[in-house]
DNA sequence: GTCGACCGAAGTGTATACAATTTCGCATTC
DNA sequence: GAATGCGAAATTGTATACACTTCGGTCGAC
């Protein structure tokens, strides 16, 4: 069973809503997907259906798919979830730690950086987040990084929608200063370090404004 | 969109898998499993591809759907991402814990003891892995909740490629202390018996058994 | 007797058909 | 003029059809 198909389309759709060009709350027809991919709807429909466990996009019964607009709360956790992850992926990193690695790391900061520079949004957004993919993968563990990789997206999602003010130089930066302190092999440093870069990405949205929503449910709640 | 038939599909496959009653390597052809559930191909794949996603089964082009055998390397990959979740989510219990929670986790533990007595093996599998993510559910995380649920169930399919030894009630034994370092709030003693908790269940694994594959490939690697 | 090619059966991959539900415009009513 | 009810169009949910690939077995060549 396969179809590079499908996947393809996921990707596509991944793309555009972690890269802000759907936004939350935007419908995504069957129909009119199918006819941009060249496809059926069946294509569709089981790509669909992959996003919605990726938790991009939110599936309602006989109504239809749309981009996910994740609550506070659920921005919140995912948030937990990061610092509980990362804080331990951070601390095994440094007791297996290589100078390849370092330097693999310090080579993605200047991409970042570059992007930061350039202007480009989406890459930059990109960047910033496959750093700590980067990370993972750079330790040989695929698991850990699909895991990481999923909330990373969901993440881009949620900082669309409650993102205050431009952090992303400031991340650069803290992206280094992470660096350094694996390059020290200081795991408590390189923890912390990463610890608060978190804090800081979550304590960069506004959880208190509104959001808008066409969800009339959510809207009263 | 939405079909609750298609998730009661997965449910029903999910618990087959976890509970041992499809072995690692089976096939799982479309007509038959849509002939037993009483409905077309579409929705058995529908499910197929989620159950994909969870890992639980691997699809191969044009060859079908097989119940997943995971590599000893993702398995210890699986397990080294748990140590890392759940060693920091007991830190984080021990900050917000209740008496409610201490009560629930224990009349858990007493389900678990009552499993492994009445020797009800799928029971004790369900109920053992459950203790970690109602954890997570009573920290009120419901991201972190879903995100290990999917880790412990790939670990149900690891521990029957790679089981050894029964560690039922050595593992209840682990979660009774665990709770009661969580009831005392010492953080770093909970911190500590969870992280030696899962490394006990990976040491009760045998990675260096032969595990019977129908995967010349992999036989050959 | 073994190896390899061919052919039919079985199974997957995609598209399409059809039923059921929702959406939206429009007329009607108050 | 706003609200309500109705009906056609559009959209989703499920089943089926069909092309293509794979699997198994038989037949024939060596």
């Amino acid at each position: 069973m396969e179809t590079s198909t499908t996947h393809h389309i996921v990707e596509s759709l991944t793309r555009a809503i972690v890269d802000h060009r759907l936004l939350p709350g935007s419908k995504l027809a069957e129909q009119k997907l199918a006819d941009h991919f060249g496809v059926s709807r069946t294509l569709v429909r089981q790509a669909l259906f992959q996003l919605a466990q990726n938790r991009l996009i939110k599936l309602e019964p006989a109504r239809g798919a749309f981009v996910a607009a994740p609550s506070v709360e659920e921005a919140q956790q995912v948030f937990a979830v990061r610092r509980m992850l990362e804080a331990e992926m951070t601390r095994a990193f440094v007791q297996q730690v290589t100078p390849q690695q370092i330097t693999s790391l310090k080579e993605h900061i200047a991409q970042e950086r570059a992007a930061v520079n350039q202007g480009d949004v989406p890459g930059r957004t990109e960047l910033l987040g496959d750093f700590h993919v980067r990370m993972a993968e750079l330790m040989g563990n695929q698991v850990l990084a699909q895991v990481l990789g999923e909330l990373i997206s969901r993440c881009a999602l949620i900082t669309l929608m409650y993102q205050s003010r431009n952090e992303a130089e400031h991340s650069t930066d803290e992206h280094e200063a992470i660096v350094a302190a694996l390059a020290a092999q200081d795991s408590d440093q390189a923890v912390q370090l990463m610890h608060e870069h978190l804090l800081h990405v979550e304590e960069s949205l506004t959880f208190d404004r509104q959001v808008p929503t066409h969800d009339i449910s959510l809207a009263l709640a």
